[in-house]
DNA sequence: TATCCGTGGAC
DNA sequence: TGTCCAAGGAT
């Protein structure tokens, strides 16, 4: 039966996408992003996992940084937590630092101080799951394997027309046995390293979420949604997010002097290991732990921070902790006292902090 | 499997 | 303003 007149779905072979994209990612894909060029594990890793859920221009900053302070594994793995934490600040999902610096610890104690040069060897570290371990696999020893990240979703999902839903993670499993199929048999490193890199770059450049474009891509011909002017289809992913909204009061206890009290959080939970206010779950909870209502200085004004799962409303109540203890081991009653520090100046916030907690202190503590 | 975990940018 | 979601992983 002759194809209809109407009918573009492609005929050539998904198989010629992998040739295509190699040389499309040459001379088109991004190229001069700092963990780039190399194929020092210890870079690429960091990257992997500073980038997580994060984009490319947040990371920048922080990466830079982080390299300056820890130039290796075992500069990384000897630092207090709480250091690698400080750098961290403001980056979010905080688990990524503190796998980060365990990752680091069992490179030096288990591994000698070199990373495994397998995907499947990597995937035992903290903080890297499968597809972080295929990126550095692919990059730094040129494995044959494949990532799925959101932009190879994006991507193959339109590609192949895959209309499994991605929430599922048999359908998620499906999709990367579909990824690792297009590739060659025996590609070089340097064709695997363009094809990641190539993946991610057109993903977030020309195979967008909205609006893609496809008459420039290297898919072209190739891509069923494309051909079906479906590409708006795809990724197919029913989500179920429910957010709540949780009230915390902050206690702002406060110095004479100005000096503000920080605690350090929880080990588990929102912003584990940070230090932050201490937090209550009610007004009067708060204030019976530090001196009542008369301690009261000012309520200020509710500041509002979202999460992936969760609105905060955060309460911030002033105190005056003139009246209060304050030697070494806080303000506090000493069976309460958990682990924390004044600080009187910003050059003091030099400490793993949540964002809005940092913004707040910058408003409140001299320069 | 479903839920949890931050932050900022795009639309 | 709300919603989605970005080089995901752990539990």
């Amino acid at each position: 039966m002759p194809l209809a007149a109407s009918d573009s779905s492609p005929t050539a072979s998904p198989l010629l996408f992998f040739p295509r994209l190699v040389q499309w990612q040459r001379s088109h894909g991004r190229s001069g992003l700092p963990w780039q060029g190399t194929r020092d594990p210890y870079r690429v890793w960091l990257s992997e996992i500073m980038l997580q859920q994060t984009q490319v221009t947040t990371v920048l900053g922080y990466y830079s940084r982080f390299l300056e302070r820890f130039p290796d594994v075992r500069a990384l793995a000897a630092a207090p937590q709480e250091a690698v934490l400080a750098l961290w600040s403001g980056l979010g999902y905080y688990s990524r630092a503190r796998n980060l610096h365990r990752c680091a610890q069992a490179v030096v104690e288990q591994w000698g101080g070199a990373f495994p040069a397998s995907a499947e060897q990597l995937q035992t570290l903290p903080g890297i799951g499968r597809s972080t371990a295929a990126a550095i696999a692919a990059f730094c020893f040129g494995e044959r394997i494949s990532i799925l990240d959101g932009n190879v979703k994006r991507v193959l999902s339109r590609l192949l027309a895959f209309d499994g839903d991605l929430a599922s993670l048999a359908q998620e499993r499906r999709l990367w046995a579909l990824a690792q199929d297009l590739l060659p048999a025996a590609p070089s490193h340097d064709e695997m390293v363009a094809w990641t890199q190539g993946l991610m770059d057109l993903g977030s450049s020309l195979c967008s979420r909205s609006k893609p474009d496809c008459s420039a891509c290297p898919g072209a011909g190739l891509c069923l949604a494309s051909a079906q002017g479906r590409t708006a289809e795809f990724p197919v992913r029913t989500r179920k997010l429910k957010r709540s909204t949780v009230e915390w009061w902050w206690l702002l206890l406060r110095r004479p002097d100005g000096a503000v009290w920080l605690e350090r959080r929880p080990a588990e939970g929102i912003w584990a290991g940070l230090y932050s206010l201490p937090t209550y779950g009610s007004r009067a909870e708060g204030l019976a732990a530090f001196g009542g209502e008369p301690a009261l200085r000012r309520e200020h004004e509710a500041l509002r921070h979202a999460l992936t799962h969760r609105d905060l409303v955060l309460r911030p109540l002033e105190l005056d902790a003139s009246a209060l203890r304050q030697d070494a081991a806080g303000p506090g009653p000493a069976a309460q006292a958990a682990p924390g520090l004044w600080v009187r100046r910003q050059a003091d916030l030099d400490l793993g902090l949540p964002a809005p907690l940092r913004s707040l202190l910058e408003r409140l503590l001299p320069a």
